[in-house]
DNA sequence: CTCATCAAGTCATCTGATGATTTGATGAGT
DNA sequence: ACTCATCAAATCATCAGATGACTTGATGAG
C-alpha cells in the first residue's frame, strides 16, 4: 500500500531544491543558479527543472523575475504547516477558529461601518434555516455569515487564515464525522450582529464565543465516544 | 507599486485550470483532458500545460498517473490561503498573531498548571535585557516566553499556527524593516504571567491585547512614513 | 556627471521526439 | 464460460534544441 513513491525526477529535483532552501543554503532574497546550472546540478532536463521551480513557486517559497533570474521567496514551507494543523483534532481546529472569530469580531466592532451592520442583517436574513435548500447550501450561507464578520475585521491575513481553517476543518469533518455538525440557532446570530453594532468589542468577542461553546463541547462529548 | 500582474501563460494556464476545478466543471476524481487536448483548449504548449498542473499537483489539487492520465484530486485549496497570508502586510500578520496571543493567553488562564506559572517565571527571567547576548539571543529568548504560553493552550492548532505566523512575521520584519521591532518591557511581560495565574481570562487577554497594542501602533506610525 | 543605447544573461515559450507506464482488448488454454 | 498471459493504444515523463521577451550592467556621447 506504499509504493515507495518510484522515482518520479521533477518530484525529486523539487525536494532537492526544496532542501536547499529549508536548509538556508539558499538565504531568502538569494538569487539561486540559472535553469542551465540547476539542470547541469541535478543532471535533468531544463524543462524538468523548470517544473520543479514552477511547483515551489506556487508554494511561494521561490520567486521568477524574466531575464534576471530565479530568487528565494521565502525558506518557510507552507505545506509542512498544513500538515501539522492537519494533524490536530477538529476539536483544536474548531477552537484555533473561534479565536479567529471573536477576535475578528472585536475588531469588525471596532473599525465596521453602517452599511456592513445592514450587509449582515441581510445575509442573516438569507442564511433561513436548513429547511430551505437543503444541509449543503445552509453550509454555505452561514459560512457567508461568518466570513463576512472577518472581512469586516479588515485584515486581510485573518481574512486569509479563516479561509485556510474553513477549508481544513470542512476536510476533517468530512473524513471523520462523514459531514453533520450542529449549528447554533438564528437568535444566537442575530446577538452577535447587535453586540457589533453597540461598538463594544468585550460585548461582541462575549456574543461570539458564547455562540461557539455549545458547538465546542457537543464536539467534545461526540470525540470522547 | 502594483504590476498589474504581466500576463504570463503559465499562470494563466495555472488559473484556468483551477477555476475548472473550483468551479465544480471537473469534479473530484474525474480525469481531465489529456496534455495535448489541453494544450489546444488553452493555446499553449504543452510544456506549458505541464507547468501549470505541476503547479496545481503541487498544491493538491491535481494528480497525475503516468500511462493513465491527470485527475482531479482535491476542489479545496487549504495551502493557496497559507501562502496569502505570507502575502499579507507586516500590519495585518502582527494584528493577527496577537489575536492568537490573546486567546491562546485565555485558554492558558483556563488550563495552566502551576509548573506552567514557575516555568514562564523561570523563562521570564532567564529572557533578560538585550544588553545580554545581544539582539538576536535576546529575540529568541522572547519568542520562547511567548510560545510557551501558546503550548500552555494545550491546542496542537493553535502552536502550529503560531509557529507558522512567528516564521512568516520574522521573515517580513527582516524584507521590510531591516530587522528591527519596538519590544515592550519586562514589567508588562510579569503582568501577564500574573493576569494568567489569576485565573481570569478575561484578565490575560486584556493584559496581552494591552501589551501588544503600543507595537501595532507604533508599527502603523513607521509604515506610514 | 547624466542619460540614452546596447549587449549579455536569464527566464518564457514553442516544437518535436523518445521512453516508461497504465489500461483495456485480444486470444489461447482450461 | 472462465482465467490468464500477451499486446497495442493512450498517456504522462523526460529530453534536446531553438527563438522570443525582459532585465541589468556596461558603454559612450553629450
Amino acid at each position: 500500500m506504499q509504493p515507495a513513491s518510484r522515482t518520479n525526477l521533477t518530484d525529486s529535483a523539487t525536494e532537492s531544491l526544496r532542501a536547499e532552501i529549508l536548509g538556508g543554503r539558499w538565504s531568502v532574497g538569494a538569487r539561486i543558479p540559472n535553469e542551465a546550472a540547476l539542470s547541469d546540478q541535478l543532471s535533468v532536463s531544463r524543462g524538468t527543472v523548470r517544473e520543479a521551480v514552477r511547483a515551489l513557486v506556487s508554494q511561494g517559497l521561490l520567486e521568477t523575475r524574466q531575464g534576471s533570474g530565479t530568487y528565494v521567496r521565502s525558506a518557510i514551507d507552507p505545506t509542512a504547516a498544513l500538515v501539522r494543523v492537519r494533524r490536530a483534532c477538529l476539536r483544536d481546529q474548531w477552537e484555533a477558529r473561534t479565536a479567529l472569530d471573536v477576535e475578528a469580531a472585536r475588531l469588525a466592532t471596532l473599525r465596521h461601518a453602517p452599511a456592513d451592520i445592514e450587509r449582515l442583517n441581510r445575509l442573516l436574513a438569507e442564511r433561513g434555516t436548513v429547511a430551505d435548500g437543503g444541509q449543503n447550501n445552509f453550509v454555505c450561507r452561514d459560512l457567508a455569515f461568518h466570513k463576512a464578520i472577518v472581512a469586516m475585521s479588515g485584515n486581510r491575513a485573518m481574512v486569509e487564515l479563516y479561509d485556510f481553517f474553513t477549508a481544513a476543518i470542512a476536510e476533517t469533518i468530512q473524513a471523520t464525522l462523514g459531514g453533520d455538525l450542529p449549528e447554533p440557532d438564528a437568535p444566537m446570530h442575530a446577538q452577535i450582529v447587535e453586540a457589533i453594532a453597540s461598538g463594544d468589542p468585550d460585548r461582541a468577542g462575549d456574543a461570539v464565543r458564547a455562540f461557539m461553546a455549545p458547538v465546542l463541547s457537543q464536539l467534545d462529548r461526540h470525540l470522547a465516544q
